[in-house]
DNA sequence: CGTTGGCACTCGGTAGAATCGAGTGCTAAC
DNA sequence: GTTAGCACTCGATTCTACCGAGTGCCAACG
């Protein structure tokens, strides 16, 4: 019916473009359609409400915007925030007192890698007022640098390899024979000797020695280690700030939206593959119905990957409802991804 | 005005009684207040809603029930709901399914510490339909077994303890000097020797080796790990099932309670010692506003310890609308905190 | 031709009135 | 002590009227 399609980049003439960003900046402000009037009077354009009026409908026309219902205000589709995100953020723009938090909790910052990354996505809930999502660095490219067996109970062996990025492995192994700390100390060194400096997903068969039990061992060390590199292959995920997801419901549509994104925030294995792919894309910022899960249609992802010695080595991301602050979001997911990175480079 | 107090653990009649179970069943299933009428009717005490009303006054009175507003039917008070489960919930009643799936669940179960207990949050969660806690063993009381270190960098060693439960405790350490492998080599096997069978939380001061790059790498770890002991002093704290929070937002009062029951159960040291209390107190299961903590007082707690080897180790439990069904509840948590004692006794 | 003021129209949101019905308390009869 | 009968209460639901922000359209203007 209308001329032809909304799909194609079509770049907004100047006005046009300060209408979309007054609608949106607006409504994510109020949570209410805005309307003609407010855009015309609240913003700089010289320009009267029945002007803004027309250009709203072409803006409405290219789906940028859309009405909740017949003559009511706008509100922003997911294109119109798209075309926000990638025109009018340029310039991450950040508070003062957030920009404060983040620097003082990375001053300070200082644990075992599992703590401190839980602690970052708590301080991302906080600095973003949303749900923080931190990915670690996957587990397999790191290599072999210690084996250490301990005797629990008689017949029970708790089998530790300590990772050159500083993870620490272990499984419990039952054992048919009952081994003194001479065998077991043996087998440690043996695989120790044979494994340092190997990846971790890719530890070889250790050879015979001569020694059934000890074989026997050995050959069950690797095969829990294998069996622990094929269960949780994923990189770890952290979630922090879950309640905010209820908090915001109101944007959401329903109170069973916002359960069906708890459960899938549990799922680690999707939220991980769900980040992953989307970076392999080259997609920082996911706005509604690009995402391709259904629970995720009135939602946001904004995502920063955080660089370890230049390399890449996992994502911190932020997940809310679409209409967001993007400026201030993208903002605060860069300045953590960022020192993020800083902090383990350093440390690591 | 009534007659004296109604706080004495007054017995009721087996009518009353039966009477207030009734209110109590009907209630948790169907969500609204019941009459006198439904009481009568589909419950066996053969006797008319005149005279289940004359209870029921009685039973309001004695702080039992109340309604919600004037000439509505009753619901339970906190107290009614005590009586409940004090004197109905004797033999727990757990669905077939459920009492296969506990099974089936720790059958299968294997895999370290941390998971298993992740797991079995998950599990407890699935099997009640309510947001599960499981607090693992507090690392205290375990003794070392191991202590490695491992050089990541030039100056950065990761120290790491491998305690009798089961438990690896690490820590990234930075060093002033830069010490060969043998030396770190040296202080792992001295300290090994010194702390082998020591409590990990009452580690002795290294005794001077006549190295001073030595000496200082074991005070270094030794002070680590008491930053360890002192910084994370509380048992560890799995939660699973948190969706079922909102999902349950229905029976409570706002959605804003369900944002602040999420906060809490972000907190874990809250939940940890909030856990403990009770159960130092012999408390299995809290009502409502038995429980101190003002974001529960629409809530229900029921909790088993469980044990390894006989010796009390950790605590599973639930946690749900004072509105649930506390048979299969309290059903459902004793089964699973007895299997998973049963399992880590096997294991550990 | 783009811009503007004017104007009839739409439609969600709110307030008030009417109605419904489950459930109660009370009383009198059994 | 139990029960049937009855007047009454009060949340929930429905319906109506009304308000007002906001729109689309049109005619006038620079």
């Amino acid at each position: 019916m209308g001329p032809m399609g909304s799909t194609e980049p079509m770049d907004l003439d100047e006005r046009k473009a300060a209408i979309l960003r007054a609608v949106v900046e607006e409504y994510v402000e109020t949570a209410e359609p805005v309307g003609s009037q407010r855009v015309a009077g609240s913003r700089k354009l010289g320009v009267s409400s029945a002007t803004v009026r027309n250009d709203m409908t072409v803006l409405e026309r290219e789906g940028y915007i859309t009405q909740p219902y017949t003559s009511a205000g706008r509100i922003p589709t997911d294109l119109g925030y798209r075309y926000f995100v990638d025109h009018f953020t340029s310039e991450g723009a950040l508070r003062i007192a957030q920009r404060r938090a983040v620097a003082e909790f990375f001053e300070s910052a200082h644990r075992a890698l599992e703590d401190l990354l839980h602690e970052t996505s708590q301080l991302l809930s906080r600095v973003t007022d949303h749900t923080a999502m931190v990915v670690g660095p996957q587990p397999e490219v790191a290599q072999v640098r210690g084996v250490q067996l301990v005797t629990l109970h008689p017949g029970v062996v708790l089998a530790v390899a300590v990772l050159s990025n500083g993870a620490v492995e272990k499984y419990t192994l039952e054992l048919p024979d009952v081994l003194d700390e001479a065998q077991v100390g043996a087998a440690a060194s043996a695989l120790e000797g044979l494994w340092n400096g190997c990846a971790f997903n890719e530890l070889c068969e250790p050879p015979p020695s001569g020694d059934d039990a000890i074989d026997r061992l050995a050959r069950a060390v690797r095969g829990a280690f294998g069996e622990l590199v094929a269960e949780r292959p994923m990189e770890m995920l952290y979630v922090g700030g879950t309640s905010r997801i209820v908090a915001e419901h109101e944007s959401f549509a329903t109170a069973e939206s916002a359960t069906h994104l708890l459960e899938l925030l549990e799922h680690q294995v999707v939220v991980v593959s769900l980040v992953r792919n989307l970076l392999d894309q080259g997609v920082n910022v996911s706005i509604g119905s690009e995402n391709e899960i259904e629970e995720l249609r009135d939602c946001a992802i904004v995502l920063a990957p955080y660089r370890v010695e230049g390399e890449f080595a996992g994502t911190v991301g932020v997940l809310g409802p679409t209409r967001m602050d993007y400026r201030r979001t993208i903002g605060a997911v860069a300045a953590v991804s960022q020192q993020l990175g800083r902090l383990l480079t350093r440390v690591d």
